[in-house]
DNA sequence: ATTCGCTTTTGATTTGGGTCAAATGCTGCT
DNA sequence: AGCAGCATTTGACCCAAATCAAAAGCGAAT
């Protein structure tokens, strides 16, 4: 739903690391006070984005990294040739501009797919910071490459799973992360398009409608549009780890 | 062929950056001489790698990055029921390893194709002296994200081209890494399979040879095993570019 | 030079997912 | 409430790539 802090946007807003509920996502956990309260200052303002908005664009100078507080993106690139490929879907607590730091511009969009707030981080604060703070340096460096290895999971997923494979490895994905942050293991409501799906899975969305009403046949899921209900997650699992028999 | 340090390997070589022809690639151009030297001193050693070796496993502790000296390493990971996808292909000045970064294992493979040298980054060292030079900092940053939007194409690649897009989009991608190397732009000499290209590509090797059959039926390429010849690369930058008509 | 491996090519056939099309269901707007 | 515009589902058909199979080429080892 619409954020509270949507009247804010124009009043850059201190925001207290210290008080968030998702500081065991986006900071390291071992900082004393002095370090958090630094750490803290360093994200200026937070940002609303409406849904359907872009958080940053291809093409735009690069600045800042943003920390997810609330809501939902995808991200997602374009070809020269109008192609586009969603790369992930990022929820609170997840870090997302990585891409730009590379030539000093965004190479990809990230689109809101619900209404979302974000901590802004000035990257030149984040790396003059990281000089000083040992164990923030290390954080920045693991976040980046938790991100190289989840996107060497999707290739492998891209490669060479057939497509029940393939939603059956994003849904359990979905869940963990969710289940992560306090929601349930069984139960979501998808916040993007069967089209959406389709684009991160490298298939066309009838194919990912086909797989859903699939799954529910087999008693493995119940549908109702976005709302999902996981009755087998072991099915899952096993669709996901058993390559197919011949 | 094999490489003349290869005798050497007990004893640690101190290798000096500053006369590192592959020094371009590595490290940040902008350093000072007493800033070359400190970096210089955190390459304690080269390691080198017989093709078919591997320079680091899935599961191994990580301890270090990896700069390629000479030789070229496929990175690949493995599932758990056995499935397999090549996730890169690395080349002399390319920087490896980072996915370890994240929980202090590595998760790949690094797999030399060739035989190889490469320098021994202890990634500690890494960030103590990334504490200190600002430009190295930067650069390791900008090492990770670049390998971040690398995926990104990749994920294009596996999630919307058709196979002639895909070798082509690869051919493509190799030479133009070759050429900057100072290699030609229009000939190559493969160092992987087959096989090693369709597990990169998302294809069956069936599907990477009859591609290669048609783009020299096409007159695109001249293909003799491993070598290729690119006779026509403007038709191959048309493939990847232009969307197929409907 | 010969043999044994592996790699590569090519052909025949199958098939999973794409494409095209139409109907139905939501949601937001006036 | 009713309408317009998406999103989703489902069916029929098609095609690109996978699969299965066999032959040929090449390289390393004896």
């Amino acid at each position: 739903m619409s954020s509270v802090n949507t009247f804010k946007q124009p009043y850059p807003l201190k925001v207290a690391c210290a008080q968030c509920n998702m500081r065991g996502f986006c900071l390291p956990a071992d900082l004393n006070l002095d370090e958090l309260h630094r750490i803290s200052s360093v994200i200026s303002v937070q940002r609303s984005i409406k849904r359907g908005e872009t958080l940053y664009r291809n093409g735009e100078k690069f600045t800042n990294l943003y920390a997810i507080r609330t809501g939902f993106f995808k991200i997602r690139i374009t070809s020269e040739d109008g192609r586009e490929q969603v790369t992930g879907f990022q929820m609170a607590g997840e870090m997302i501009g990585m891409d730009g730091i590379m030539n000093d511009h965004h190479n990809c969009d990230a689109v809101a797919l619900e209404d979302a707030d974000v901590c802004v981080l000035p990257f030149h604060l984040v790396e003059k910071l990281s000089r000083d703070i040992g164990a923030l340096q290390h954080h920045v460096h693991k976040i980046m490459s938790r991100e190289i290895v989840r996107e060497h999971g999707v290739m492998l997923l891209l490669g060479s799973m057939r497509a029940e494979e393939r939603l059956a490895a994003f849904l359990l994905n979905l869940v963990e992360r969710l289940h992560d942050r306090g929601f349930s293991k069984t139960e979501v409501n998808l916040r993007m398009t069967r089209e959406e799906i389709g684009s991160y899975l490298g298939l066309k969305l009838e194919t990912v409608s086909r797989t859903f009403s699939k799954f529910m046949e087999d008693g493995i899921l119940e549908v109702h549009q976005r709302h999902v209900r996981i009755i087998n997650a072991d099915a899952l699992t096993l669709l996901v780890n058993h390559e197919k028999c011949h």
